[in-house]
DNA sequence: CCCTTTTCACCTAGGTGGTAAGAT
DNA sequence: ATCTTACCACCTAGGTGAAAAGGG
């Protein structure tokens, strides 16, 4: 599935006439796996709002990387808006011929960002290092799930993904006139 | 609108690992305006199956081109299997500020595919003449129109178009089995 | 009369969380 | 008990010709 809220950036100091590749990619936050813990009371079942530790992680295979489908573009395109990558999806399935990121479930992960200048010289692969930078933004920092463990996710999203508007009590739309 | 049925072709003899832009534009086959003649029996109308010529062409304003979405790519890429136009929209507003393909209604026109070199080269502007190829095939012609005049026109894009789905009298995927 | 514009029901295509059943 | 899977109703987004209304 798509990854919601969309990873999305505003770049600047490109040189707007060079080419550049924008992608993705996942790498593990730590080496453990996690789980919740419910509450029962006599009518329903509450999650806790923290993790605890479940064990070790278990292995992953090498993390696949996700092309911005506009790549490769000049740098001007890039500047010119908010580069969003809301085609990125996510799957659980190690087998994935999608070519979608794989993510083992109840695992945290921090998503990275890279920017690939493509080089016109011929010997272009001997400055691969150079034309290559890498940026994290700790607070994009997430735990895979297969179901949301946090009634206030649930919520959040319902109330931001518009695909989920058939979920909502009322319209935000119309929230200022209808309520006071 | 979408033009229907898609422009496609299968493309041989590029080099693999230089890239290429793929576009269209669409010249006038002659100068003139065309227009339909209707016959009345007492309870329909029908069309004639032929057009009349109604006159000199309208002014044009230059004509613009349709980039292939995924222009540039590699020659590998665009052989590997059929590129389809099926982006590439039609409109007859003058005025039109999404980029659409501009042609006059009633007026007779004659796709055309170009292929573009892109040249590595610094001064790969005075080579522009040599690395650009142009293709056109005589039975891609066709009359624009703002409404089908030929019913049979009509059926053909009902039983052809998805989109058009809900027009159709049976499912043509259950007609072996529903019909003899 | 002939053509164009606008609106509409009906599709395709695909992104949501809910839910019930399944797995461990 | 905890997590995963498969399917579903309900959305967004947008491509169809029909039909009615409009224009010259």
């Amino acid at each position: 599935r798509r990854m919601f809220p969309t990873f999305q950036v505003k770049i600047f100091g490109m040189d707007p006439m060079a080419d550049y590749m924008l992608l993705m990619d996942f790498v593990p936050v730590d080496d453990k796996r996690y789980r919740q813990v419910a509450f029962l009371s006599r009518r329903y079942a509450f999650h806790s709002s923290s993790w605890l530790v479940a064990g070790k992680a278990d292995p992953a295979t090498p993390g696949r990387v996700h092309y911005h489908p506009d790549s490769p573009a000049k740098g001007a395109q890039w500047m010119k808006q908010i580069v969003s990558f809301d085609k990125l999806k996510l799957t659980n399935n190690l087998l994935d011929d999608n070519g979608h990121i794989i993510l083992n479930s109840m695992h945290r992960y921090q998503p990275r960002f890279h920017v690939v200048y493509v080089d016109p010289r011929k010997d272009s692969e001997k400055y691969a290092e150079e034309n290559f930078k890498t940026f994290v933004f700790e607070e994009t920092r997430f735990t895979a799930v297969t179901a949301y463990q946090n009634h206030r996710i649930t919520q959040l999203k319902i109330a931001s993904n518009p695909f989920a508007k058939g979920f909502r009590d009322c319209d935000p739309e119309d929230w200022p006139r209808n309520h006071r």
